[in-house]
DNA sequence: AGTTGTGAATCTGTTCACAGCC
DNA sequence: GGCTGTGAACAGATTCACAACT
C-alpha cells in the first residue's frame, strides 16, 4: 500500500473533471457502482488509464466490485477544491462576458459569480443577470470586499494585460483568461489560458490531414 | 537534413496557434525577423521546444538571424489549414451559441458563421448577428447546400448527444463541442471538446494546492 | 469470474548541448 | 557573437500484464 500520493500528472487532474461528470451521469441512471471500465468507455479512454488516475490520490475501489460512486464523487470533489463556494469575477461583459455570466455549469461545481467589471459607463452600477457590475477602477476595492478568489477575463486583447495586472494587485488567486494575451509571470496565482480561434484552427488541422489520425482531441 | 516530418505531436500543433498570433504580433511591432528565443519568452516556452516545433514542419529560420515573420506567418496558415475559407455553423443559440456567434477572433482566422440551428421556433426563419436561423431537423439539407464543415455545439447537455449524431449523419468534418457529453466514436470526423467549468476546476485544484506548483498551465 | 492497484515496459514530449551556419 | 536544427538524454504519461482481493 503507498502512503505518498505525490506531484499530480497535469493531465490526471484535467481528467478528474471528466470522471466527475461521468460519475454524476451513472448516478442519475440509478447505478451504485461503476468500473472503471465503464467509466473509461463512457469517455473514449482506457480502464488502466481511469485506474491510476484515481490512485493518485488513494485506494478508492473495491476489487471486483468496482467504485462506489457516491463517496467517489465526494472525494473527487474534495480532491479538486470544490467541495466549497469560490466567489468568481467576470472582467469585460460583451457577448462572451454575458455568456459566461449566464452559464449554468458554473454554478454547479460551487462558482459563485458575484461581480462584473466593464469600462461602459452605461453598465456600471446596473446588474446582468442578477450581478453587479463595477468599474475596474473599483477592482482592488471590490474583490477584497466580495472576497474574490478567481477571475475570469472576457475584454478585447488590446485591454488583457491591464486587467490582469489590476487583477494580479488586487491579489486574485487564479484567472482563467479567454484573450489571446499570453503572460509569462513569477507571480503567486494560477494562470489558465483558453484560445476559442485555436481550437477550431486545431480542428482544421486534422481535418487538413486525415492521415494523421486522431479522432478525439 | 530531414526530408520526412512524420506525425506531429499533438502538443505542437496546439501551439502552432499560439506562435500564429505572437508572429502577428511582432509583426504589428514592426519586426521582420524574430528569434525562437524572443517568441518563447512571449509565451513562457523554451527556445528549443519553439526551434523543435517547427522543425517539424520544414526548416524555416535562418542561423545567426531566427524566423522572417512573413514567411513564417504564410507557413503556419498553410499548415494548420486556415490559408482558405471553412464554412461553419453553430448548434444552439443560447447565450454561449450567441458569444461564440459574435466571436471576432473566428472570422480573422477564416472561419465563416454561416448558419445557426435552434429549436425555437420564434428564432427560425430569423438572424442573428446577420446569421440566418435554421430548424435542427433541416441540418443535412443546410450543411450541404452551404457546404459546411465545421460545427459549433453550444446546445444543452440533454441534447447534445442528438445533435452530434445528425451532425454526423449529415457528413460534417469536425466539431467544436462546448457540452459535457463526450462521444466515443469511430467516425470519420475530428471532435475537439472544451469543457468551461472543467477549467476552472482545474484552477481550483491549483489555488488549492500551492505547494505542488503549476502557474501557467 | 470480475475488478482493482501497480510495477515494468513502452510511448510521447521536453530539454540539453553542440555542430554548423550566418 | 548569435541563432538554428537536431541527436541524445531526460522527464512525463500511458499501456501492459498480473498479483491480490471480493
Amino acid at each position: 500500500m503507498t502512503e505518498y500520493y505525490g506531484p499530480t500528472p497535469l493531465a490526471t487532474v484535467n481528467r478528474l473533471s471528466i470522471y466527475l461528470r461521468t460519475l454524476e451521469e451513472a448516478q442519475s441512471e440509478g447505478h451504485k457502482y461503476i468500473s472503471s471500465k465503464s467509466i473509461a468507455e463512457r469517455n473514449g479512454l482506457t480502464s488502466a488509464q481511469v485506474r491510476k488516475d484515481l490512485s493518485c490520490f488513494g485506494n478508492f475501489g473495491r476489487k471486483g466490485k468496482g467504485y462506489h460512486i457516491q463517496s467517489l464523487i465526494q472525494r473527487i470533489r474534495s480532491i479538486l477544491g470544490i467541495n466549497r463556494k469560490w466567489n468568481v469575477a467576470i472582467v469585460g461583459l460583451g457577448h462572451l462576458g454575458e455568456a459566461l455570466a449566464g452559464y449554468k455549469g458554473f454554478q454547479r461545481s460551487g462558482f459563485d459569480i458575484v461581480a462584473i467589471f466593464d469600462i461602459d459607463e452605461n453598465k456600471i452600477g446596473k446588474k446582468y443577470n442578477g450581478i453587479p457590475i463595477f468599474h475596474p477602477d473599483d477592482m482592488k476595492k471590490v474583490i477584497n470586499r466580495k472576497n474574490i478568489q478567481i477571475a475570469i477575463i472576457s475584454v478585447p486583447a488590446s485591454a488583457a494585460k491591464n486587467s490582469i495586472e489590476k487583477l494580479v494587485d488586487a491579489g486574485i488567486e487564479g484567472i482563467l483568461n479567454f484573450t489571446d494575451v499570453r503572460v509569462s509571470t513569477k507571480d503567486e496565482f494560477v494562470i489558465k489560458n483558453v484560445n476559442l480561434a485555436g481550437e477550431l484552427e486545431t480542428i482544421a488541422y486534422y481535418i487538413t490531414r486525415p492521415d494523421w489520425q486522431c479522432r478525439g482531441i
